[in-house]
DNA sequence: GCATATTTGTCCGTATGTATA
DNA sequence: CTATACATACGGACAAATATG
């Protein structure tokens, strides 16, 4: 039942996903295979349109612009309840050491991985599971729109620095600061994920 | 394929649904029932233990207690972003309205709806859409709560007043004001619910 | 524009494993 | 412990919609 892990790591958006295909490549049940995508396309990992079948789904400019105004909305409820959890900035900065150690091995697939890490980390500490749940969806969007990009290194490698301040300003507990560092970080991101699919993607648009 | 409205209206909390029987009522296969089941279930409308079958949810104080923790997080950025918004407050102002005239006409059913429904609209000045359906889970959560009150009118006849006071502070565009009198809505409203659900509920609490 | 082939949506029947009486 | 009821999963079938030539 865990083919999460192939569409967010194997496939690339906009593939399309055949009921016959797919049931033979796992062997089970055509009909298994039909629950497995009503449970993705609630997840809004795949599209699917009415007698059209499902796709893997290809976040748009319009996607990542709704991504980042939910993040600059809810992520500074995380910083606020994170400053003085000194639990929770501790693993933080374990999770920004693993990502900085990635850098040196040039893995910038577990860069990216860590990053995510991150922010699910900072926003758990508010305490509610459906903001948990919420962020966890934003996120694996978020994920799908890493896979559009070509160079990850450039995608990657600004924000382990940009984390590392934020712990550092979250343990000094200067939370004004922190925000306002946590605002850069998000408006730099969405830029730049901006151009990337600008300029070029490692996939064909297919809006149609 | 809209049973959302029967288990949010019709049945009880901890009603068992049978996938034969579903399928009976509504003169369709159990493969479509299971779909469906998969898909109330990833809304939180019923619980689904395995082999065990599925079950029409039961809200308890902890639930509840999650609900509230994380309106007191969320709702605040409701009125920060209704606030200067005229729109929005002209609407919240409708649904209040409508609220008043079913409180004349004796109707607590849709004075709950109204309610539910102000709070939503309240959310939705944030612009994200990923907030909006995390709310919309989390009034639907609070309905299924309210099914088991017994007492409609105690339930919600204390709360036009309120809305329509964080109406008038909202226009008046008093923010710290507005923003006491929310905080002062979610505590009562809280204790009022837990109370409700220790003296007398309407089901049993079946908790096996 | 039309005819055909593919694919989805829905249904039935059946087998197996698990939990409950 | 046995037996029953039920959920889970499989495979085959057909109609409807879509895509292709």
């Amino acid at each position: 039942m865990l083919r999460l892990e192939i569409a967010q790591g194997r496939l690339l958006p906009g593939t399309k996903l055949r009921e016959e295909h797919v049931s033979a490549a796992f062997a089970i049940s055509r009909n298994t295979v039909r629950e497995a995508f009503r449970l993705l396309s609630h997840e809004r990992l795949v599209d699917h349109t009415l007698h059209r079948g499902v796709y893997v789904r290809t976040v748009g400019a319009d996607d990542i612009r709704a991504i980042y105004r939910t993040r600059r909305l809810v992520e500074p409820l995380g910083v606020e309840a994170t400053v003085g959890d000194e639990a929770a900035i501790a693993e933080l900065g374990a999770l920004v050491e693993s990502a900085e150690s990635a850098v040196a091995r040039d893995d910038w697939e577990v860069v990216g991985t860590r990053d995510i890490d991150f922010h699910r980390r900072l926003m758990a500490s508010c305490g509610s599971e459906h903001v948990s749940t919420m962020v966890e969806r934003l996120l694996a969007e978020l994920r799908l729109a890493f896979l559009r990009m070509p160079d990850r290194r450039a995608l990657h490698g600004p924000y382990v620095a940009r984390n590392r301040r934020l712990v550092t300003l979250l343990a000094a507990g200067d939370r004004s600061g922190a925000l306002t560092e946590l605002r850069d970080y998000l408006d730099t991101a969405e830029k730049q994920l901006h151009n990337s699919l600008k300029n070029g993607s490692t996939t064909d648009p297919t809006p149609k």
